[in-house]
DNA sequence: GTTCCTGCAAAAGCTTTGCAGAAGA
DNA sequence: TCTTCTGCAAAGCTTTTGCAGGAAC
């Protein structure tokens, strides 16, 4: 799936319209995870950032993450794991998780298309579709084995 | 949606053929999960048994929740809630959170026709819609506040 | 009689909270 | 200067694990 990356200044601006502090930490998080489409955990981000700021400390990565997610730039993609993922809001896709790898795959729906009669008198806000399974990779990997 | 309830021999004869022992706890977890469509969670399932089993310990409902998900007579439904809610397995269907009372509806929805060609070198096990967003009654609230 | 299950207590793991010092506006 | 943020330590929650007694087969 195609995925656009914002620029810093798009990030930064973004940050300001939403009257979010310009910390260093936040910056460095929002930067990570606009660089690096992963999904990734709260662990991965600290382990990943804590090389270039080794005083980061996880509270910081949750209340940044939280506040994005308030903010509407990030959301959390529950896949059943304990851990929460998180993921820089881009246009509609879905999820695929490989139940071997643990990886997980974007890829493009048409949510507009996704409803049903029965919820005609609701009001949605989100739609999420999550697939699993196995992965191209592990799926040969398993046939050759 | 329509909803199919099993009945008790049903849920029986699914046991032994999953050879998954009948335990007095698994037949009331199980009997519960199936006369109740509510989604519940293990605080819930253990709210309402112990009126009738005082000694039931929520490991116990843990263990038989995930002896059912193994067999596959039960599917975890993560909400982006702390607790896990669970679902008798039935046809496909879509879930709807109400953001306001937290209600979860199910939805008829065709799985088949969801997909992409992007994945078309994926093995598939499982298709999760979920949407959330305001249950007409909520709604209703709302607009007349 | 075996094997597996139950349930208590304790442990494990993720996330939140309280708060003093630091940094952003 | 004033407000908000950071990061440490501790607490809060859900879920899992170890294990002795008990129930299912």
């Amino acid at each position: 799936m195609k995925i656009m990356k914002a620029s810093y200044n798009d990030l930064v601006t973004e940050l300001k319209n939403k009257e979010i502090r310009l910390s260093h930490q936040r910056l460095m998080i929002l930067k990570y995870m606009n660089d690096n489409r992963i999904h990734p955990t709260v662990d991965e981000i600290y382990t990943h950032l804590n090389k270039e700021i080794p005083t980061l400390s996880k509270t910081t990565i949750y209340n940044t993450l939280n506040a994005l997610v308030e903010a509407g730039l990030v959301r959390i993609v529950t896949l059943g794991d304990k851990e929460s993922k998180y993921d820089i809001v881009t246009d509609d896709h879905g999820h695929f998780k490989c139940n071997s790898c643990g990886n997980i795959y974007d890829f493009e729906i048409k949510m507009e298309s996704l409803g049903s009669d029965e919820l005609k008198d609701f009001k949605i806000h989100k739609k999420d579709v999550y697939f699993s399974g196995l992965c191209p990779h592990c799926l040969k990997k398993k046939i050759e084995n």
